[in-house]
Parts: C-alpha cells; structure tokens; sequence
RNA sequence: GCCGACGUAGCUCAAUCGGCAGAGCACCCGCCUUGUAAGCGGGCGGUUAUGGGUUCGAUUCCCAUCGUCGGCUCCA
C-alpha cells in the first residue's frame, strides 16, 4: 500500500536532524549542569526529548538559555562521529553516567535496547560524538551540526517522565523540542498546533454549549448540558437502530452490586485499583460497577440456554464509574462516569469468527457514516510474562483465541497491527486507534474476546449432543462512551456537526419584531415535524442574530422580514455561508427533514 | 498517582515594585425597527479557587488543600 512508497521515518534526514537536535541540547544542558546525568533521547513525531536527571528542576527560562547555546554549538559546525567500542571501552566512557552503564549492560547482555525493549540480537555498542559531547547511541545523525537550521527547531516545554517509563523507577525532568528542515516548516507547525488548539473538544465542548464540569461536583464527572443531552440521544437513536437490525437484545442493570459478583468475575483483583472503594450496610460490601459484563453475564445465566439460542447479544447504555487517577483525566475523553455503548455476545466456538467479523463490520457502519478514516485497529495480545498477573494463566487458550482473532480479521480483510501485552485480562482484542487534535491516541471502538469469565460464572448452553458447554463471550463497544465519542466526534467535526447531530437544526431569526409572531408560527411548524428548532426574538439586530446563530454553528437559519411574511417563505442562510431567498417553508421542511432521515453530511 | 506550570466576574482577559480589583462579551432595563457574522445608552455582576501565614497593608510573598493544564504512568 502507500506506505511501503513512502520512505520509513527512521530512515529520513529529518529523523536524523531531531536526532541529532536532541544530542546538541543534551550537550548544553550537561554544560549547564556538569553534574547533571543523561538518559536517553529519541526522535519522535514532529521532533525530539531528551530526558535528564539534574539537580535541580529547570525553568521557562533555563529552556531560553538552552536553546541559546545549542545555537551556538550549531554554528561551531561540528561533526558526528561515530565509533564502535566494547562494553568495556563504553563503562569507561560513562563512568560517571549511572543510566548510560545500566544501558551498556542491557546491550552486552543482549536483552534490551536503549529504551528498554527486548531484543532479539546482541546489538553492536557504538558511540556519537559531536563538539565536547559523547553519547551512547546507535544512531543515524547528520553529517554536521550546520545541517541543523539554527531558526527551524525549537525547545517546547519540560515535562516529568519515569527512567524507562517505569512508574516505581525515578522521574526524570525530560525536555521536549521539535525540529524541521526550515524555518517555514517550522512555523507551519506551529500554526498547526494553534489550528488544532481551537478545536480542542475541551474548548468547543464549553463554547458550544455541550457539557461542563464543576469542581463541587467532581473531577471526571460531566455534566452534560441541553445541547449534549440532544447529542446523547441522537447517538443513542442510532445505537438502539443498528443494533435492533443486528438481533441484539436490549437490558438493564443496576449501577451497584455486592462486591460477590467482582469477585466472582475476578475483576477485584485486576481491577480495584480503578474502582471507587466499597461501600458497607449491614455487613456487606457494594462497588459500584466499572462494567456491565458480569450483570450481563448473570441475565445469560438466569435461565436455559441452548446451542440454537446462540448467539445472544445483550446490550445496554451502561452507566459505569472508573476512578482513574487523577492525572489521567482529560476533558471528555477520559473520566470517570461514563456510558459505554456495551454489549456482551454469546457465541459457541464455531460461531465466533462470522460474529466477530460482524461486529467489526458494525464498527465500520459507523466509521463510514462519521466520515471518520484516520484511525488504527490494533490487535492486542497477551505477553507471556503477564501470564497470572495481568492476563489470565492459560496461554493455551490465548494462542487459540488470538488465533480465531488474527483468522477473522484476514478472512473478512480488514487490515489491523499488533501488538503484545495489551490484552485484557480476559482476552485478546481488537482496539480502534484515534488520536485527540492535539496529538493524544485513545481506544474509541473495542470488540474482546473472552474465554474466562463465562466459565467462572458457571455460563453454559446445551449443544446438539445434549451436552454442556461454555460459551465464548464477546465484549464490544463501537460507540464507545457517550464522553470519548462526543468528545471525538466534537473535534472531528470541529464542532459542526451534521444536520442530524446537531442539538439546534434549524434558528428562525425575524428581522424586526414585526415578524416576530411569523417566526413563532415557524418554529411550532417545524416542530411538529420532529425539527428541533427555536426563533431568536431578542432585541438585537438581524445582523447580530446571525452572528450568534453562527457562532453556535446551528446548520440552518432561516431570516425573515416583511417579504418572506407576505408570502408564507423563508430566506434558508445555511451555516457554509450560503444563502437561498425566497424558499416556500414546505420545501425547506422537506429538505431537513430529508437530511436528519438519512444522517446525511450534507448540509 | 508522579514531575512541572497555572487558578481574577458566567466567558475571554487586564491590574507597574506589596498600596482603593478593571475591560470586552454574556445577562437585565431602555432606545433603535433593521435584509445575511457584533446598532446605541444604562445597569447588575468579585470574600481575586479554598484555608492558613508574613506584613501597617496581600490578586501580588510563603505553606497546605482543591481544581485545571503540559507530560509520565494507566486507559473505553
């Protein structure tokens, strides 16, 4: 596909620019701080870290000098030199830099790479060298400092970050920076980053008028305001749609359950972390839930179940309640009450491949008509040293299971990566990939598989021989939550929606108050025809109406004055800027109403 | 949770060195009666996130708590 046209980035010039880039700041910060001990620092998307154990935290202003220097040390026009060396020489070298010996020894004992992964081959061990700075590093970098413009990088911000992305391990301070080939591509990005910042779901979500959150209310806990409400139900119309067309079954359950069920299901103990703590009457413990499966599990369980029953799709709007840390909130995306587009399918083995695939096929339903194609599905896989920790201890039935996964993606065609140790407990599973505007990756869709709970739950159907057997259950969530998809979909859209999501289709704004009782009468109109609508009848001028109905970024307005009155007609100034005079009210009626039936993205 | 920054009216932001807390928008009341992105005037609105401390005096300096933001970790 295009990719393989396309030039891998670690082989580019500008991967080797940020490299380098990286080395140059890591030379000017050790000349800041002598004692300062460096890590690692690699290229990344748009630019570069370097991450750094100093002895004190370093300022706004620190930052200013930095890139001063690296400046500098750019002009001196030095080259890169590399040079490959023994473990040995290389201890001698970073003698004293503790984390640059704690690498060596990964490298020489042929486990891990700089940034901690394991590797398949002894890696040679090689050195860079630039002005009076040496790091240990595999490279590529530029020939010479001078291919490094010195008005086309730029040091963004510090930030903390773990020694090797390990949470028990030390924080470190790590720089980040961004570097390009020019001076113009560097402020093409910046102005990216300014663009993208307008339509921060954070930012549009309050101007729109979509949700809120209150500090005596609760971290992680929106609010969602008229306009969201709207939006809430659209999705949910088309959810409860699509889902009565592909059989499934529609349940409810509570929001609390004895703590029993969460041991039973063993969620208590991968999962307490991430729960609001118990609550005790009478002796006995409540959680409220974090997921709906094992109440659905227990409505599989509440009666009978035989092999021509199957599948059984039960879904449901759960509300659940996550009680993630608080530095991992994020606007809508990440909460802590959410409502997940749940359901829970149980399928007996040789049904699961067509199902699964039918699912997937769900998710892309909705892709298509969201227009969303920038997204990832990504196989997660158990790894083996998770095995009795994170995962399940049964690697027999992970390979078998990740097999029928990897199997259904190929024989439906759908193109997906993977990737190990990102499995739930229960199971494998394909994640959608998405990215916030300003660059955060999220899980929107998730279709798992699980081949553990349903037997801990004593889950059984009786096959054609008569016999007992345990179900495989599929968890999914196409939708997501009602948080992350609004929160998705607001940026996706930047905020204008089309006709069918939008929480105000239609503002009828009279041009004097003599057509205020004309525009009273519209809207009555267009609300019997299931339009949800509403006339601006406030004393500001038309122009002013207009202005506000825009800046909502209601779909459609219809201006009328004294013409439009006579003859029963509106002017329909649609949000694009466009304008058609003279239309009978029938005909725009028809119109709407036509583009709301079909969800259509036109306006 | 961890590292760092930040928190002023409903919103967006001012306030010199520690010296009477201000503007625009929104809202309310008038005037204007208007043709496709802001008509004009007036009014209301603040324990400067919360609680302590230093000081004659704190939005400003210090401490704690809460919250937000940038990352890390984690995640639907």
């Amino acid at each position: 596909m295009e990719e393989q046209k396309q030039e891998r980035y670690e082989d580019s010039h500008l991967y080797r620019i940020r490299h380098s880039a990286a080395h140059i700041m890591a030379q000017a910060v050790l000349e800041m701080f002598p004692d300062g001990k460096v890590t690692i620092g690699p290229p990344v998307e748009n630019g570069f870290y370097y991450d750094f154990d100093l002895p004190r935290n370093l300022t706004p202003e620190d930052l200013e000098q930095i890139e001063k220097r690296m400046r500098q040390i750019i002009a001196g026009k030095f080259g890169f030199e590399k040079k490959v060396v023994s473990a040995d020489e290389a201890r001698k070298i970073f003698k004293d830099q503790p984390y640059k010996i704690e690498l060596i020894d990964g490298l020489e004992k042929g486990g891990f790479d700089e940034y901690g992964n394991p590797l398949k081959e002894k890696p040679e061990i090689s050195i860079y060298q630039q002005d009076t700075f040496t790091d240990l590093c595999r490279g590529p970098h530029v020939q010479n400092t001078k291919e490094i413009k010195p008005d086309a990088f730029k040091l963004m911000n510090v930030a903390g970050a773990y020694w090797r992305g390990d949470e028990h391990n030390k924080m470190l301070q790590r720089i980040y920076g961004t570097a390009w080939e020019s001076k113009k591509d560097l402020e093409n990005y910046l102005w990216q980053l300014e663009e993208a910042k307008k339509r921060d779901h954070r930012k549009l979500g309050k101007e729109l008028e979509i949700f809120t959150f209150d500090e005596e209310v609760g971290p992680g806990l929106p609010l969602w305001l008229p306009n969201g409400g709207v939006m809430i139900e659209e999705l949910e119309k088309l959810a409860k749609e699509m889902e009565e067309k592909a059989g499934y079954l529609r349940v409810r359950t509570p929001h609390l359950t004895k703590e029993d069920l969460f041991i039973r299901s063993g969620h208590l103990p991968y999962y307490a972390e991430s729960m609001y703590p118990p609550m005790e009457l009478e002796g006995v413990k409540y959680y409220v839930k974090p997921m709906n499966c094992p109440m659905h599990h227990k409505i599989f369980a509440s009666k009978g179940r035989s092999y021509r029953d199957l599948p059984i799709r039960l879904a449901e709007y759960g509300t659940c309640y996550r009680y993630e840390k608080s530095g991992e909130l994020f606007g809508l995306m990440r909460v802590r009450s959410l409502q997940m587009n749940d359901a829970h399918i149980y399928v007996s083995e040789d049904q699961f491949e067509q199902e699964f695939l039918s699912v997937v096929d769900l998710y892309l339903k909705y892709f298509k008509l969201f227009g969303i194609e920038k997204y990832v599905m990504r196989l997660s896989l158990h790894s083996k040293a998770g095995l009795g920790k994170k995962y399940v201890d049964n690697e027999r039935l992970w390979l078998k299971t990740e097999e029928m996964v990897r199997n259904a993606m190929k024989n439906g065609n759908v193109p997906y990566v993977e990737a190990e140790d990102e499995a739930a407990f229960y199971g494998p599973k394909i994640d959608v990939q998405i990215w916030s505007v300003i660059g955060k990756e999220f899980s929107l869709a998730t279709n798992q598989v699980d081949f553990a709970v349903p037997a801990r739950f004593d889950l059984k159907f009786t096959n054609k021989e008569g016999v007992d057997e345990i179900p495989l259950c599929i968890h999914r969530a196409p939708l997501s939550t009602h948080e992350r998809m609004i929160g998705f979909l607001i940026e996706h859209y930047a905020g204008n929606f089309p006709v069918w999501l939008s929480p105000e289709h239609v503002r009828v704004i009279p041009i004097t108050d003599a057509q205020n009782e004309y525009a009273i009468q519209i809207v009555q109109q267009l609300r019997d025809q299931g339009i949800r609508v509403s006339a601006d009848i406030s004393a500001q001028r038309m122009n002013a109406k207009i202005r506000s109905a825009q800046l909502m970024k209601v779909p459609y307005m219809l201006v009328v004055g004294e013409n439009e009155m006579k003859a029963g007609q509106v002017s329909l100034r649609v949000r694009d800027g466009s304008q058609q005079n003279n239309i009978a009210l029938g005909d725009f009626i028809a119109r709407a109403k036509d583009r709301i039936a079909k969800r259509s993205p036109e306006l």
